[in-house]
DNA sequence: GACAAAAGTGTAGGGGATACACTATCTTTA
DNA sequence: TAAAGATAGTGTATCCCCTACACTTTTGTC
């Protein structure tokens, strides 16, 4: 058997089933949640999972990754981004299945007003999470751990808002996802001087107290982030 | 056809073929290089590709990159890391094969002394790849992406240098990475304020100039890296 | 008009990154 | 054995970014 790169034909007994996965965040009521849906089949029948499915041969993982979010979620247009591989031997009771995973950013309302409330699928505080199936626990650990460290250096947090925001509402959610409270005029000096963000002149006035500044995100329409990442329009 | 996660059964029209591919880097001669190796059969006959392949049922991915490194280079106990995974529809002709990139780093020798020299591989300075098979320049372009990010604030840099060396030859692996010239006060400064090297008392007195002292990598035997790797030994 | 609530604003100090040039030590060679 | 060649090795001043820290402004409500 000639075991050099890709000199062995393509046999059966290599195959593998090849899914994907994803860890879908969102901040809501001031708590990092992720979005999980209930297995209603064997294995781990009744368990909660993360939302995902098989890859299909005739598309690609990013387009099936799109697909399954689409198909359980009824969210499009997200930010998304691939995470990691996972391939251990028994992390699949049904047999050989890898896992690719991702990871997406929805502002709250994206999903509340398209979602189904049927109770097959429902968002988790980070904090509390249930059991789940499979490895999806340390899907979900791994997600976080590169989400908190994405936040550092690029504008995935931006994600989490709505079209306007004011910098408060940009500090909460810095603060919800890094478990840090920030110093307000350091937030907002750097925020401001990155030269990403463009006042709308707007004012915010749902509170009962003075109007907050409200502001867009400044980069162009389309966000392009270091490393891989899918562009997504915003 | 329901398509809630995972309730589908595992079908054979889902199946697909997953490689492992290596992007194997060294230092050689102050030029960054890749190891690739010459394919024997269709498709790309004659092309360069990454050494890998694919994914036995049973073993994990990051078990088939272990075992593909060993059986194409000899190579054992590398820092190896996952990268990447790609799986666009048309990226193999033969069909659908979703590959799980990693990269690595060796000391040059470390392969010179086990490696096999009948001319089925070879390594290639990252300046003048040849053409490659598959969507493997691309491949090799990401590696190097990370490769470049990484070295800045972790130690993967280290694994080009055997274990003891002096800080010149640590600040060339450095700048043939980063492709610019380092400042040599500012980065043995910044080196030794890490705390992470060990003088081992010793001068290396291979030049026909002043002893340079020689140091070791201070960490313990087993280099744990941010974000997931593999553990090894160095 | 007083109070509650969040918005908005500036400065001083510390630490790390950068820029920059000369002396020390060894080998080789005349 | 002295000079030349080659690399090792060393310190300081500046800038910028990060941090710590508290009060005034503006609105709505009672």
């Amino acid at each position: 058997m000639s075991i050099r790169n890709g000199t062995r034909a393509l046999r059966a007994i290599d195959r593998h089933t090849v899914a994907a996965d994803i860890v879908l965040f969102t901040i809501q009521d001031g708590s990092l949640k992720v979005l999980l849906v209930r297995r209603d089949r064997l294995p781990f029948r009744g368990r909660w999972s993360l939302p995902g499915g098989f890859v299909r041969t005739d598309e690609s993982i990013d387009e099936a990754a799109l697909r399954e979010l689409q198909e359980e979620t009824n969210i499009g247009n997200v930010y998304l981004e691939q995470l990691y591989t996972f391939g251990e031997r028994d992390r699949d009771p049904r047999g050989r299945v890898v896992t690719v995973a991702y990871y997406a950013l929805v502002h709250w309302q994206q999903f509340q007003v398209r979602g189904k409330p049927d109770g097959s699928a429902a968002w988790f505080a980070i904090k509390r999470l249930p059991e789940l199936a499979f490895d999806h626990r340390r899907i979900i650990d791994y997600a976080l751990e590169r989400l908190r460290n994405k936040i550092n250096y690029t504008t995935v947090g931006f994600q989490f808002l709505p079209r306007q925001f004011t910098l408060t509402e940009l500090q909460r959610a810095y603060e919800v996802i890094l478990e840090q409270r920030l110093d307000k005029r350091n937030f907002r000096k750097k925020m401001l001087q990155l030269g990403i963000l463009k006042g709308t002149g707007q004012f915010n006035t749902n509170g009962r107290q003075r109007p907050a500044r409200v502001y867009t995100f400044a980069e162009p329409k389309v966000i392009k982030l270091q490393e891989k990442g899918i562009i997504v329009p915003f």
